[in-house]
DNA sequence: CTTTTGATGCCCT
DNA sequence: GGGCATCAAAAGA
Protein backbone atom coordinates (compact mmCIF):
# COMPACT_ATOMS: atom_id res chain seq x y z
CA UNK A 1 0.00 0.00 0.00
CA UNK A 2 1.30 3.58 -0.65
CA UNK A 3 2.49 5.11 2.64
CA UNK A 4 -0.03 8.06 3.14
CA UNK A 5 2.07 9.44 5.88
CA UNK A 6 4.85 10.71 4.00
CA UNK A 7 4.86 14.33 2.71
CA UNK A 8 2.06 15.32 0.44
CA UNK A 9 4.32 15.92 -2.39
CA UNK A 10 6.04 12.68 -2.05
CA UNK A 11 2.94 11.14 -2.28
CA UNK A 12 1.53 12.85 -4.76
CA UNK A 13 4.39 11.19 -6.78
CA UNK A 14 3.82 7.76 -5.50
CA UNK A 15 -0.06 7.85 -6.84
CA UNK A 16 1.27 8.59 -10.63
CA UNK A 17 1.03 5.41 -11.95
CA UNK A 18 -2.20 3.70 -9.56
CA UNK A 19 -5.26 2.58 -9.87
CA UNK A 20 -8.35 4.58 -8.85
CA UNK A 21 -11.96 3.60 -8.97
CA UNK A 22 -15.10 4.50 -6.92
CA UNK A 23 -17.99 1.88 -6.95
CA UNK A 24 -16.20 0.16 -9.73
CA UNK A 25 -15.36 3.37 -11.97
CA UNK A 26 -11.98 5.07 -12.42
CA UNK A 27 -8.61 4.55 -13.91
CA UNK A 28 -5.22 4.93 -13.78
CA UNK A 29 -3.60 8.42 -11.77
CA UNK A 30 -1.69 10.08 -14.22
CA UNK A 31 -1.81 13.57 -12.33
CA UNK A 32 -2.08 15.28 -8.80
CA UNK A 33 -0.57 18.31 -7.15
CA UNK A 34 0.59 18.24 -3.54
CA UNK A 35 -0.84 20.88 -0.95
CA UNK A 36 0.66 21.59 2.31
CA UNK A 37 -0.41 23.50 5.59
CA UNK A 38 2.74 25.58 5.39
CA UNK A 39 1.68 25.97 1.93
CA UNK A 40 -0.20 29.69 0.89
CA UNK A 41 -2.03 27.56 -1.86
CA UNK A 42 -3.23 25.73 -0.11
CA UNK A 43 -7.34 25.40 1.84
CA UNK A 44 -5.17 24.62 4.92
CA UNK A 45 -3.06 27.31 5.04
CA UNK A 46 -5.47 29.51 7.53
CA UNK A 47 -6.07 26.73 10.03
CA UNK A 48 -9.02 24.52 10.03
CA UNK A 49 -12.06 25.31 9.24
CA UNK A 50 -15.96 23.96 8.48
CA UNK A 51 -14.56 23.19 4.56
CA UNK A 52 -11.33 21.88 5.23
CA UNK A 53 -12.44 19.72 8.33
CA UNK A 54 -10.85 16.51 6.69
CA UNK A 55 -7.41 18.31 5.66
CA UNK A 56 -7.18 18.04 9.44
CA UNK A 57 -8.47 14.27 10.29
CA UNK A 58 -6.95 11.22 9.74
CA UNK A 59 -4.78 10.45 7.29
CA UNK A 60 -6.49 8.65 3.96
CA UNK A 61 -9.80 10.13 3.75
CA UNK A 62 -10.95 11.86 1.01
CA UNK A 63 -11.52 16.11 0.94
CA UNK A 64 -14.41 16.89 -1.21
CA UNK A 65 -14.68 20.64 -2.30
CA UNK A 66 -16.75 22.46 -4.75
CA UNK A 67 -14.95 24.80 -6.98
CA UNK A 68 -16.53 28.06 -8.80
CA UNK A 69 -19.71 26.97 -7.48
CA UNK A 70 -20.09 24.20 -10.15
CA UNK A 71 -17.54 21.47 -10.50
CA UNK A 72 -16.60 19.50 -6.92
CA UNK A 73 -12.47 18.66 -6.45
CA UNK A 74 -11.10 15.16 -4.90
CA UNK A 75 -8.72 15.31 -2.38
CA UNK A 76 -6.56 12.21 -0.45
CA UNK A 77 -5.34 13.20 3.06
CA UNK A 78 -2.14 12.43 3.57
CA UNK A 79 1.33 13.49 5.50
CA UNK A 80 3.18 13.06 8.89
CA UNK A 81 1.49 16.23 9.71
CA UNK A 82 -2.45 17.30 9.70
CA UNK A 83 -3.08 20.17 7.19
CA UNK A 84 -1.83 18.03 3.99
CA UNK A 85 -3.26 16.61 0.74
CA UNK A 86 -2.89 15.42 -2.81
CA UNK A 87 -5.21 16.80 -5.52
CA UNK A 88 -6.55 14.39 -7.94
CA UNK A 89 -6.39 15.72 -11.22
CA UNK A 90 -7.03 13.35 -14.18
CA UNK A 91 -6.87 9.84 -14.67
CA UNK A 92 -6.60 7.49 -17.56
CA UNK A 93 -10.07 5.73 -17.98
CA UNK A 94 -9.50 2.32 -17.75
CA UNK A 95 -12.93 0.62 -15.69
CA UNK A 96 -16.68 1.51 -16.04
CA UNK A 97 -16.11 3.71 -19.29
CA UNK A 98 -19.87 3.26 -20.84
CA UNK A 99 -21.21 4.48 -17.17
CA UNK A 100 -18.18 7.78 -17.21
CA UNK A 101 -19.80 8.38 -20.59
CA UNK A 102 -22.98 8.30 -19.61
CA UNK A 103 -22.46 10.65 -16.39
CA UNK A 104 -20.18 12.95 -18.98
CA UNK A 105 -22.32 13.19 -21.68
CA UNK A 106 -18.94 12.26 -23.92
CA UNK A 107 -17.41 10.01 -26.19
CA UNK A 108 -14.17 11.46 -26.50
CA UNK A 109 -12.40 9.58 -23.84
CA UNK A 110 -9.37 11.34 -23.23
CA UNK A 111 -11.67 14.17 -22.23
CA UNK A 112 -13.71 11.50 -19.82
CA UNK A 113 -11.57 12.49 -16.75
CA UNK A 114 -9.06 15.38 -17.74
CA UNK A 115 -9.20 17.57 -14.72
CA UNK A 116 -10.46 17.92 -11.76
CA UNK A 117 -13.86 18.54 -12.05
CA UNK A 118 -14.13 16.01 -15.03
CA UNK A 119 -12.96 13.28 -13.18
CA UNK A 120 -15.02 13.90 -10.33
CA UNK A 121 -18.30 14.26 -12.49
CA UNK A 122 -17.01 11.23 -14.25
CA UNK A 123 -16.87 9.13 -11.12
CA UNK A 124 -19.77 10.58 -9.34
CA UNK A 125 -18.16 11.94 -6.67
CA UNK A 126 -19.46 14.82 -4.58
CA UNK A 127 -20.23 16.24 -1.29
CA UNK A 128 -21.13 12.67 -0.29
CA UNK A 129 -18.10 11.45 -0.15
CA UNK A 130 -16.40 14.26 2.05
CA UNK A 131 -14.09 12.17 4.60
CA UNK A 132 -14.84 8.87 3.43
CA UNK A 133 -11.68 7.30 4.00
CA UNK A 134 -10.46 6.26 0.41
CA UNK A 135 -8.84 2.91 1.51
CA UNK A 136 -11.68 0.98 1.86
CA UNK A 137 -14.81 0.13 -0.60
CA UNK A 138 -16.75 2.22 -2.06
CA UNK A 139 -13.29 3.41 -2.68
CA UNK A 140 -10.36 1.02 -4.20
CA UNK A 141 -6.60 2.27 -4.48
CA UNK A 142 -3.98 -0.02 -5.63
CA UNK A 143 -0.56 1.13 -5.89
CA UNK A 144 1.17 1.58 -9.40
CA UNK A 145 1.89 -2.22 -10.35
CA UNK A 146 5.38 -1.25 -11.75
CA UNK A 147 7.77 1.59 -11.85
CA UNK A 148 6.21 4.75 -13.81
CA UNK A 149 8.31 7.84 -15.25
CA UNK A 150 7.10 10.98 -13.46
CA UNK A 151 7.37 14.40 -14.43
CA UNK A 152 6.88 17.69 -12.36
CA UNK A 153 5.83 21.45 -13.07
CA UNK A 154 4.13 24.39 -11.33
CA UNK A 155 0.80 24.02 -10.24
CA UNK A 156 -2.00 25.00 -11.92
CA UNK A 157 -5.18 27.70 -11.38
CA UNK A 158 -3.62 28.84 -8.54
CA UNK A 159 -2.20 32.26 -7.66
CA UNK A 160 0.08 31.79 -4.68
CA UNK A 161 3.10 29.98 -4.78
CA UNK A 162 3.14 29.49 -8.41
CA UNK A 163 7.00 28.92 -8.44
CA UNK A 164 6.49 25.67 -6.01
CA UNK A 165 7.06 22.28 -8.83
CA UNK A 166 4.32 20.78 -6.93
CA UNK A 167 2.04 19.16 -9.77
CA UNK A 168 3.16 15.43 -10.60
CA UNK A 169 2.16 13.33 -14.29
CA UNK A 170 2.85 10.15 -16.15
CA UNK A 171 5.34 11.31 -18.85
CA UNK A 172 4.05 11.23 -22.36
CA UNK A 173 0.05 10.28 -21.65
CA UNK A 174 -2.43 11.80 -22.93
CA UNK A 175 -4.97 12.11 -20.62
CA UNK A 176 -3.24 15.07 -18.41
CA UNK A 177 -5.29 17.94 -17.78
CA UNK A 178 -2.61 20.17 -19.23
CA UNK A 179 0.51 19.32 -21.01
CA UNK A 180 3.98 19.98 -18.79
CA UNK A 181 6.70 22.09 -19.68
CA UNK A 182 8.96 20.35 -22.14
CA UNK A 183 12.35 19.82 -19.80
CA UNK A 184 15.13 21.90 -21.20
C1' DC B 1 -4.64 26.35 -32.81
C1' DT B 2 -5.20 30.36 -28.61
C1' DT B 3 -7.63 33.59 -25.74
C1' DT B 4 -11.79 35.21 -23.60
C1' DT B 5 -15.92 35.06 -21.14
C1' DG B 6 -20.01 33.55 -18.54
C1' DA B 7 -22.02 30.30 -15.34
C1' DT B 8 -22.30 29.60 -10.59
C1' DG B 9 -22.14 28.53 -4.88
C1' DC B 10 -19.99 29.11 -0.97
C1' DC B 11 -16.42 29.99 2.30
C1' DC B 12 -14.01 33.45 4.60
C1' DT B 13 -12.56 38.44 6.05
C1' DG C 1 -18.43 41.34 -0.90
C1' DG C 2 -14.13 39.27 -2.87
C1' DG C 3 -12.09 35.49 -4.67
C1' DC C 4 -11.58 31.21 -6.03
C1' DA C 5 -7.03 24.14 -6.50
C1' DT C 6 -12.87 24.90 -13.09
C1' DC C 7 -15.07 24.03 -17.52
C1' DA C 8 -17.31 24.61 -22.01
C1' DA C 9 -18.46 27.34 -25.64
C1' DA C 10 -17.53 31.23 -28.48
C1' DA C 11 -14.62 34.25 -30.86
C1' DG C 12 -10.27 35.45 -32.99
C1' DA C 13 -5.95 34.39 -35.83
Amino acid sequence: MIDLTRPSQQVARDLIGALLTFDGVGGVVVETEAYDIDDPASHAFSGPTPRNAPMFGPVGRAYVYRSYGLHWCLNIVCGPNPGAAVLFRALEPTVGLDRMIARRGLTDIRRLTAGPGRLCQALGIGTAQNAMPMTDPPFHLEPAPAQVAVIEGPRIGITKAVEQPWRFGLAGSPFLSRPFKPLT
